[in-house]
DNA sequence: TTACGTACATTTTTT
DNA sequence: ATGTACGTAA
């Protein structure tokens, strides 16, 4: 222990062997948090405390699961094994399990995720005859988990006057009636959604103070890490918890808190001094991982805003390199940027090309750069997004699972009654659904029992439902005795789903069986490290409960060597030696949504500082003039926040006066005439400031359909096997190069032969005979072929 | 009941 | 540009 603990400078040593009461650290990035949450657990172990007497909650499940490796390696796995040890929603699904009767859950309840959630939403909605137009699914969905997240229960809703008036204020008189709906809903089907991990544990924490005395006692240290991303139900589970001993280390850093928009507070660590008594306060302001240029340039954008606690994070690092800062054109010029300086910078530097990440505030942004580096063959890895365990065939897969463990699970099983096609339509389920609501029961006690229920439905189909029961229920059995691999097999291969999934020999056909495989495969290898670890008791259940909770960023598949790409929220904790933050333009970063007041800025300000400081040796800044939003290209201009950086930690790689490739190029030839006009009806919020980075002109801006023409792309020589950029606009260019006879290439349905093209302007569309799917007819404007012959 | 076409909305971030 | 929703034809 000795021997890690002087690996420690003297602010990180203090808080990792103060070992008793409570403690906050407030933690600057880069500053070794994970070290000292890592080495104070193994103290604490060192000292004499059990394993099991220790609870830590992490943000993420892979950032656990290395934790619990890092503590392994100093105190021995024997040991390491029993910490509890996860996020929030995981540690506390595990009580739930234990502990869900109490609250009328079974221990077997399936987990929702968002996808879940708001189908169920759409149809209550639906179903109450509603306005879909006003009670849009994905509004109502984040308001009702809002209300979660803040406890505010169906009961205290409805007893809160000022609640209710809100709503109706906002025509959603019904939200209520939802609400309570929705919460009948999941509890008759015997599931919990993300909120209601917490949610429920509160309930079970208030209600029951055995259970509650019981967990008290077992966890007698607590750490929690990011805790600036807490939100209330969180923080009233962890006050909760830590009431008895009072043994609560919390490690965060304000200028970091970045899931406002899902209930996070940052008040939680910024009163955390109030909430506990002889609380101890530490710092880590040395920054380990960033030049200086980085950090001070992270220091100067933060200062801009207002709600933050004293802290001066500082290096003893390199200068390092300048932030750079890169104009393009277009969104398509920005990807070729950064691809080609990823491209030069590992060879002249022998890095890897795990070195670099390109970062982005959305996740629509990661195609340009996706396209670009395909180009230049460059690996890399999309984290997040669609995550696999969202993509529409393992769902079918794990639902049949979902409805194996758990039969009154309602969308699991709406999901897969007609899925493979067996003759069971929507009027059908609707009538199911009547009748069950009617009944009181769930779906699939009705299905039980369907000659005992007085049901509309003639003898054909209702031979097609029991065929269906008999099958889930055959699962059922083959469950009890069956591995959790050995089950999934047999369903793909019994259900349908495969032979489904086999029928369309399309390329996307192909990714989604091979899709399959890997889910196949991950079972096994779940399956198999859960002998190791002796009790294979329920494997079944425990694999679900981790593919509802897994995030990208936990998979953890041996790749080849690649860049990353994500979000700047997914790569909070990461880094990384060369950064990209790309799309720094005002309306994307910060985002349009989030500029009506001042705290909401703030906080993309903050992810800004996230994505700026997970840089170690070089951050890029980039920005395109315009770039395709919805379809349509749409003039920017730079952020805000390069502009807030301090002048002297900036390189401005393409200066002010805009570099002419094409003098059509330079808006500047429509002249004063054009740049005279004020537009007096472009009223828009922005604090007072001027751009320092100015565009060329202005013009183009105001007429952007006629700045289009004179894009120089369409100026160029169009060679014979030059792909048709997808941004062209002109559609002279389709005529003299397709006509009828034509072959083309399509990158998903291969080689084909032009049997007619009709239309015209932009409407071209041209019908093709394709060697894979056939004949096709496709609008040319956004069919990206080319032209082989 | 299903398959296919057209219309439509949709982009902020995630456990 | 892509996915979903709804209507119509088979």
């Amino acid at each position: 222990m000795e021997k890690y603990l002087s690996q420690l400078n003297e602010a990180q040593l203090e808080p990792t062997i103060q070992k008793d009461g409570p403690m906050i650290i407030i933690a600057g990035a880069g500053s070794g948090k994970t070290r000292v949450l890592t080495y104070r657990i193994a103290y604490l172990m060192n000292q004499g405390v059990d394993a099991f007497n220790i609870l830590s909650l992490t943000f993420t499940n892979k950032a656990a699961k290395e934790m619990k490796e890092r503590i392994s390696t100093i105190v021995g796995s024997g040991e390491a094994k029993n910490l509890w040890m996860g996020t929030f929603h995981s540690v506390f699904a595990k009580i739930l399990r234990f502990e869900g009767h109490h609250l009328g859950f079974p221990s077997n309840f399936t987990i929702y995720d968002t996808q879940d959630s708001q189908r169920l939403m759409g149809s209550i909605i639906k179903e109450m005859g509603l306005d879909k137009d006003i009670y849009k699914t994905k509004q109502i969905y984040s308001r009702i988990s809002s209300y979660k997240n803040s406890l505010i229960t169906v009961k205290a809703y409805f007893n809160n006057p000022e609640l209710k008036e809100a709503d109706a204020m906002a025509r959603r008189p019904k939200m209520g009636e939802i609400y309570k709906e929705y919460v009948d809903r999941c509890f008759k089907a015997g599931c919990m959604d993300f909120d209601d991990l917490l949610l429920r544990t509160n309930e079970l924490l208030t209600r029951f103070p055995a259970v509650l005395a019981q967990y008290q006692d077992r966890f007698r240290y607590i750490l929690v890490d990011e805790y600036q991303d807490t939100n209330h139900s969180q923080y009233l589970i962890v006050r909760a918890l830590a009431d008895r001993f009072q043994n609560i280390c919390v490690v965060g850093d304000d200028a970091q808190s970045i899931y406002a928009f899902r209930g996070a507070n940052i008040s939680n660590i910024l009163n955390f001094q109030k909430d506990y008594d002889g609380v101890k306060l530490f710092r880590l302001e040395q920054n380990y991982r960033s030049t200086k240029n980085i950090v001070h340039a992270a220091n100067s954008v933060i200062e801009h805003n207002e709600t933050k606690l004293d802290k001066v994070v500082w290096t003893a690092n390199d200068e390092g390199g300048k932030v750079k800062v890169h104009r393009s054109l277009t969104d398509g010029d920005e990807g070729r940027y950064v691809a080609s300086t990823i491209f030069e910078t590992k060879m002249n530097n022998q890095l890897q090309n795990s070195d670099f990440a390109i970062l982005y505030r959305t996740n629509a942004q990661s195609r340009a750069m996706e396209d670009a580096l395909r180009k230049r063959e460059i690996p890399y890895r999309i984290y997040g997004g669609l995550s696999f365990y969202q993509r529409k065939e393992i769902k079918d897969v794990t639902a049949y699972l979902r409805l194996i463990l758990n039969p009154s699970d309602e969308e699991a099983l709406k999901r897969v009654i007609n899925y493979p096609p067996r003759g069971i339509g929507q009027t059908t389920i609707d009538k199911l659904m009547v009748a069950a609501n009617g009944y009181g029961k769930t779906i699939f006690e009705l299905l039980e029992n369907l000659d005992k229920v007085d049901i509309k439905i003639n003898a054909g189909t209702k031979r097609k439902l029991s065929d269906f029961t008999t099958l889930i229920k055959s699962y059922q059995v083959m469950n009890e005795t069956a591995n959790a691999f050995d089950l999934a097999e047999h369903v793909t291969k019994t259900s349908g789903l495969m032979r489904e999934f086999n029928k369309d020999g399309t390329p996307e056909g192909i990714t989604r069986l091979e899709n399959v495989e890997e889910l196949l495969n991950g079972i096994k290898d779940f399956v198999e490290g859960q002998m190791e670890l002796a009790d294979a008791s329920d494997s079944l259940a425990e694999f679900l409960e981790d593919v509802a909770l897994a995030t990208d960023l936990d998979a953890d598949k041996g790749d080849v060597d690649h860049v990353a790409l994500m979000t700047i929220h997914l790569a909070k904790g990461l880094e990384f030696n060369h950064v990209f933050i790309v799309g720094l333009e005002e309306d994307l970063f910060p985002s349009a949504m989030s500029m009506n007041t001042r705290s909401e800025l703030e906080e993309e300000r903050r992810l800004f500082y996230v994505a700026l400081t997970r840089a170690e040796k070089q951050a890029y800044l980039t920005y395109a003039l315009s770039r395709y939003r919805w379809g349509k290209l749409v003039d920017s201009e730079p952020s805000r926040f390069i502009e807030e950086i301090d002048d002297e930690f900036l390189e401005i790689l393409t200066p002010t006066e805009e570099r002419r490739i094409n003098p059509m190029l330079s808006a500047d030839i429509f002249g004063d005439s054009k740049s005279k006009i004020v537009n007096p009806n472009k009223i828009r919020y922005k604090p007072a400031k001027k751009p320092v980075l100015k565009k060329g002109g202005t013009a183009a801006k105001k007429e952007p359909e006629k700045f289009q023409v004179t894009t120089p792309k369409n100026l160029k020589p169009v060679a014979k096997t030059t792909a048709i950029d997808a941004s062209n606009t002109n559609t002279n260019l389709f005529d003299s190069e397709l006509a009828v006879g034509s072959l083309v290439k399509h990158i998903r349905f291969g080689n084909g032969e032009v049997l007619k093209i009709e239309g015209a302007g932009a409407d071209v569309k041209a019908e093709i005979n394709f060697q894979h799917g056939g004949v096709k007819k496709l609008l040319l404007r956004f069919a990206k072929l080319e032209v082989i012959g």
